[in-house]
DNA sequence: TTTCTATGAATGAATG
DNA sequence: CATTCATTCATAGAAA
């Protein structure tokens, strides 16, 4: 549910087969990434990138955008899918390792295991290569505004809160801005 | 899908609209916002602000309450997340677009390199209604960020992309990591 | 068809 | 304010 949606490509809500987009249209679909895109991602996680920094991202936006249509949220979204996945897949087997009664037809992990097994991938830390120069890390030292601090220890939650706005609180307030006077 | 329902919260009223109530109580780790409380918090970003002080903050979450289980750090994240993402999204679009210029010579080979719509309609300028007076926003300013500057610096590429077009972009480097630099 | 899986997209919650 | 992690929603494509 983001702003840059094109107007009506709503998803209603669970699984919804009322479908607003329609499928067939494919407009509002989302990236599908060619064979060519995916292998060089690939590659470029397997060379240790794991979360290219806005430059870089644009850049391996550019590039790919000749096998076909991209962007750069494209390219973001599949690091920190393709990293978190792969943490969420390594803690998962540490989990069935450490309870090993309780998988009795795993098929998940088995085809889990299958598909990411030809690349090579669960067993490789953090190999960074010799392209680790091409990644510098934007260091910049700024503020600290720790100003949630004052609300971490917020906890006064009073559901019986009694605003006069309206002398209604029935329904969606939508003039709730007037309260804020 | 019966893996890791250990028991969570399941999403009651993202999109749903009203319904709100009810399973209010559940001990869900991590804050769902109601659709009403999300549309309350968008109105508020739309109408201009930004970086709500702690008093607002209060009171927006006092007022959101009514909706539903909410508390303070709770909006304060929220305005901190909507304005990271709006500036971030703003950033690769217009990068994105960039490419899409610079890449006028892919007409070859990339068939459906068409405008992905991406009608972003962020582009709400000042949008600062008659509710801006009922508003203490004194916490408003966009400017004065220093460290903004990382990015001007960016912009070069932008005006003097000078890309080696017609040398080697033929076909796309495989070893697309040597070409980042 | 329906079901399941892989994965793109989104967002709450941090951290620096 | 920028960046990152964890979790979840949503959906295209493969199985069944």
């Amino acid at each position: 549910m983001d702003e840059y949606s094109a107007g009506f490509c709503i998803r209603a809500s669970r699984a919804g087969g009322g479908g607003g987009g329609g499928g067939t249209g494919t407009k509002c679909g989302r990236w599908n990434p060619t064979s060519e895109q995916v292998k060089v991602l690939t590659e470029l996680f397997r060379s240790g990138l794991r979360t290219p920094s806005t430059d870089q991202i644009q850049k391996i936006s550019s590039q790919l955008s000749f096998y076909g249509k991209i962007e750069s949220k494209n390219v973001f979204y599949w690091f920190q899918n393709h990293k978190a996945r792969e943490r969420q897949k390594r803690r998962r087997v540490l989990v069935d390792e450490g309870n090993e009664i309780m998988h009795i037809h795993d098929t998940t992990k088995v085809s889990a295991t299958k598909h990411y097994m030809e690349t090579n991938q669960v067993s490789e830390p953090e190999r960074v290569i010799e392209t680790l120069q091409l990644f510098p890390l934007n260091s910049f030292t700024e503020s600290g505004s720790e100003k949630l601090r004052q609300f971490t220890n917020d906890c006064k939650e009073n559901a019986s809160f009694t605003y006069n706005i309206g002398t209604e609180m029935d329904h969606p307030t939508l003039d709730l801005r007037l309260s804020f006077v």
